[in-house]
DNA sequence: CAACCGTGGAG
DNA sequence: TCTCCAAGGTT
């Protein structure tokens, strides 16, 4: 029964399986890239494949491998991972490759528990690479298992505590041949199937054994805990250029957008509006909105054209490219007010 | 264990 | 416009 299931999933996805950059075709035989499948889980943590697949063409390019990226310098790694999102995957993406350079000869572990190590690499990313790049028969389970799994079993309890339950399900599953196979169809078939509204179940390989759907309930599983309300804090930005220099600074590698370059802001509180002091050279340029994670954001923009010496951050050349997103709203901000503006 | 940590696309 | 959320990890 289990061996059927398994079997099932293992026919689907040879069939149809998503063409990705860092996979090779099921059942091929050929073990992809550790190097390659590391970096595409790093960045696939909580981010979707659409915005993934640029980032990863462009990294292995510039970096091929783990020794290319271990010797880079921070600021080419920050800037190449600008507009990804959770930053502090970058920081530790380049922890995680000098490690590997210097400590494992530029190979990585092969084993689930010598992964869990390195940084940024927890128990989803470690039991991923290890079935993915080494063959091994490690439980993977991330957002898509969770839900295939609480439908499949139809698994009531409410997330996280459901998790040691789907986890079980999930092991009971994974066969000791093709197991990387096997965690990347889970996964393709929540992507593509078992998605969390709107599932497609007439298509599902899985579709007469599936609990959920045969009470009729596979849209309401997995139950989650409802969300936070976010709310609105809001701060000063200083936009201040100089020819075709810019007041930039890196802000600390702790926190929001840690390591990453950006335009000097006020802090950034829920308090009432700070009043925009009034200072010779600024001038007020608009407003930018932004939404993080846990909190919307409204900056107001001071600019200068040639504002007098900075008491912080340095001018300097930019790429808008290399900024994180409210920065680079900002920055257009400017660029709108004064045409091309670099 | 719950809070923190980004972004852009879909509905 | 707004909510949800996507291959989580760290503290």
């Amino acid at each position: 029964m289990r061996d059927d299931l398994t079997a099932a999933l293992l026919t689907w996805y040879d069939g149809h399986a998503r063409d990705l950059p860092w996979r090779v075709p099921p059942g091929s035989g050929r073990r992809p890239d550790p190097y390659r499948v590391w970096l595409s889980e790093i960045m696939l943590q909580q981010t979707t494949v659409a915005a993934v697949r640029a980032y990863f063409l462009r990294f292995t390019e510039i970096w091929p491998t783990v020794t290319d990226l271990a010797a880079a310098e921070d600021t080419e790694v920050m800037g190449a991972w600008a507009g990804l999102g959770y930053y502090a995957r970058a920081r530790n993406l380049l922890k995680c490759a000098r490690v590997v350079a210097s400590e494992h000869g530029g190979r990585f572990p092969d084993t689930e528990a010598g992964l869990l190590t390195l940084p940024g690499i927890g128990p989803y990313t470690a039991a991923a690479i290890a079935a993915i790049a080494f063959d091994r028969p490690a439980v993977v389970v991330d957002g898509n298992v969770e839900r295939v799994m609480a439908r499949l079993r139809r698994i009531e309890t409410p997330l996280p505590a459901a998790k040691a339950p789907i986890r079980a399900a999930m092991a009971e599953l994974t066969p000791d041949r093709r197991p990387g196979d096997y965690a990347q169809a889970v996964m393709d078939l929540g992507a593509t199937i078992c998605t969390p509204k709107s599932p497609g179940c007439m298509l599902c390989p899985w579709r007469d054994a599936c609990a959920a759907r045969l009470a009729g309930v596979a849209e309401t599983l997995p139950v989650k805990a409802p969300k936070k309300a976010k709310p609105t804090r809001r701060g000063l930005l200083y936009l201040a250029r100089r020819g075709d220099t810019w007041l930039l600074e890196q802000r600390p590698d702790e926190g929001l957008l840690g390591g990453m370059l950006a335009f000097p802001t006020s802090d950034w509180s829920e308090a009432p509006t700070p009043a925009p002091p009034a200072l010779a050279d600024w001038y007020e340029l608009g407003e930018v909105r932004h939404t993080f994670t846990h909190f919307h954001l409204i900056l107001t923009v001071l600019a200068a054209d040639r504002p007098g010496p900075p008491s912080r951050g340095a001018f300097a050349p930019l790429d808008p490219s290399t900024l994180p997103t409210v920065f680079r709203k900002a920055h257009a901000l400017m660029t709108k007010r004064h045409g091309t503006g670099d």
